[in-house]
DNA sequence: TGAAATGTTGGGGCG
DNA sequence: ACGCCCCAACATTTC
């Protein structure tokens, strides 16, 4: 039989993988392959960070496939060229893949489907990646939705899939390999040691997601409704990598959420879980709106936001890049940010509004900062942040809703812990104090090692004056004008 | 998935 | 005992 090639992107995984199981099924040779192909993601290759993250998730389904009689095939360059001579070498009869979203990803893939065709191969595409594709889901006008309570209603009353099961055991392996790249050849891990940190947090690939998620199912997502806001806590699923790769799916996540309800028949089966299946159905609505409104990783859902006058300081933005703002809860998660890959998502919408609001730096400086830092960077799920955060999202933030740093750490940090553990200069301050250092008593900072100015920037805006510009500003392109 | 300003209420100190 | 004032505490409105 030829055989037929598995093309993976972010869908790393071998369980409840659509392709690989169509593959499998057609119990033939199966070749899986990953292309590099930086070119082809246009304004969005992969981040620093997330290509950390890729070396490693492609190291460990490489071991997976070896376990069970077969390997990775990695190439590099642009992918139709590559797979159409990979299908060329192997005589292949077929390349399956599961579906993108992003709109580099979208067109590319729709070229490189009818070329295929073309030349005689059959082209199989896959959903793994959602629970709701974006296509499949239209307003009773037949529009996109624009608000997310009425787009998870409506999602509610449409049929979930379960998980793809496949065949286990070997997977039919080609009577000769063809020729691919050493995992070092593809470059991915940072030339300097910025990823030390990365290390000591995260176990990238399939048997890592899902120990995070069991050890998420048995001891987080019932108190998720609260554990989730509080920034020192271990109290969120942190998946979000993992999902991004496709090493875990919403499908497994759903049904195993589901699954808790066998005994009591009450689903969601605690106020915590429904909160949890809720962030799932935001990262659906980012897909959603991504797949319908394909400029807006760069432009503003709301026109009036094209005209906004965003301020251009660039010291203002490597203080905010680098955690040296003054406001502790923002450096303790931009350092969070930095250190790990990762940010808690009470901490992204704090920074987030600092940058716009406090500091009047566009969006898209934010969205590309998180870009290249975070490991679990994700067009759909970036650009739905930042809009949100920005207020130039359809269902976004109104202009006039603006943190106070100080506040939403006494309200997420109580203790100091998350500050104290990211920001170690501040490690001595008593809670009353360790998110307004500036307030404290001379004394106090003395003898707690602190010179405002000095081992700790005194904050780089006035909070009061900050806010008061910020929504004169912003007032004056969200109403509508006379 | 705010925060600040403004308005209202009610308990207690005090003449 | 009574009315007045002060000011938390809470509610409502505004940005």
């Amino acid at each position: 039989m030829s055989p037929i090639i598995v093309w993976f992107r972010q869908d790393l995984r071998l369980a409840d993988n659509p392709a690989l199981a169509a593959a499998l099924e057609r119990g033939g040779p199966v070749v899986p392959v990953y292309i590099l192909d930086d070119a082809g993601e246009g304004e969005w290759r992969a981040g620093g960070a997330s290509r950390w993250w890729l070396h490693h998730s492609l190291a460990a389904l490489d071991d997976a496939l070896k376990s069970r009689g077969s390997r990775l095939l990695r190439l590099r360059g642009d992918s139709l060229a590559e797979l159409g001579r990979l299908a060329g070498t192997i005589q292949a009869a077929a390349v399956f893949w599961n579906r993108r979203y992003e709109p580099a990803a979208v067109a590319r893939d729709a070229r490189i489907a009818v070329r295929l065709k073309a030349g005689g191969l059959e082209v199989g595409t896959f959903n793994s990646g959602l629970l709701f594709e974006p296509e499949r889901v239209r307003n009773k006008a037949g529009d996109p939705f624009q608000v997310f309570t009425a787009f998870w209603r409506h999602c509610q009353t449409l049929p979930i899939e379960s998980p793809v099961r496949a065949a286990a055991g070997p997977i039919p392996a080609p009577s000769r390999w063809p020729a691919g790249l050493e995992l070092g050849q593809l470059a991915l891990l940072p030339e300097i040691g910025w990823d030390q940190g990365f290390r000591a947090v995260w176990n990238p690939g399939e048997a890592g997601a899902r120990k995070r998620w069991r050890h998420f199912l048995e001891n987080g997502l019932d108190g998720y409704a609260a554990g989730r806001d509080l920034m020192a806590e271990d109290g969120t699923s942190a998946l979000s990598p993992h999902l991004h790769f496709g090493e875990i799916g919403p499908r497994q996540i759903w049904a195993d959420v589901r699954a808790r309800s066998t005994d009591t028949g009450v689903f969601p089966s605690s106020r915590g879980a429904q909160v949890y299946l809720n962030e799932i159905g935001w990262r659906e609505f980012a897909h959603h709106l991504l797949g319908h409104f394909p400029r807006t990783p760069t432009e503003p859902l709301r026109e009036q936001f094209t005209r906004f006058a965003w301020r251009e300081e660039a010291g203002a933005l490597r203080a905010w890049q680098r955690g040296r703002t003054g406001y502790p809860v923002v450096d303790a998660a931009m350092r969070q940010l930095w250190q790990t890959g990762w940010m808690h998502n009470r901490a992204r919408m704090i920074v987030a509004s600092f940058l716009v609001k406090h500091l009047r730096l566009t969006w898209r400086e934010g969205a590309a900062w998180f870009w290249d830092t975070l490991v679990d960077a994700d067009l759909a799920n970036n650009t739905l942040g930042w809009q949100w955060s920005a207020g130039c999202g359809t269902d976004a933030a109104p202009y006039f809703r603006i943190f106070n740093p100080t506040l939403q750490g006494g309200k997420f940090d109580p203790d100091g812990r998350y500050v104290r553990r990211w920001v170690p200069e501040l490690a001595k301050l008593p809670a009353r104090f360790v998110h307004e250092p500036w307030t404290a008593p001379g004394e106090l900072l003395a003898s707690a090692g602190i010179e405002l100015g000095e081992t700790y920037p005194r904050p780089i805006v006035d909070h009061a004056a900050a806010r008061a510009a910020a929504l004169a500003a912003f007032k004056a392109v969200s109403t509508p004008r006379p």
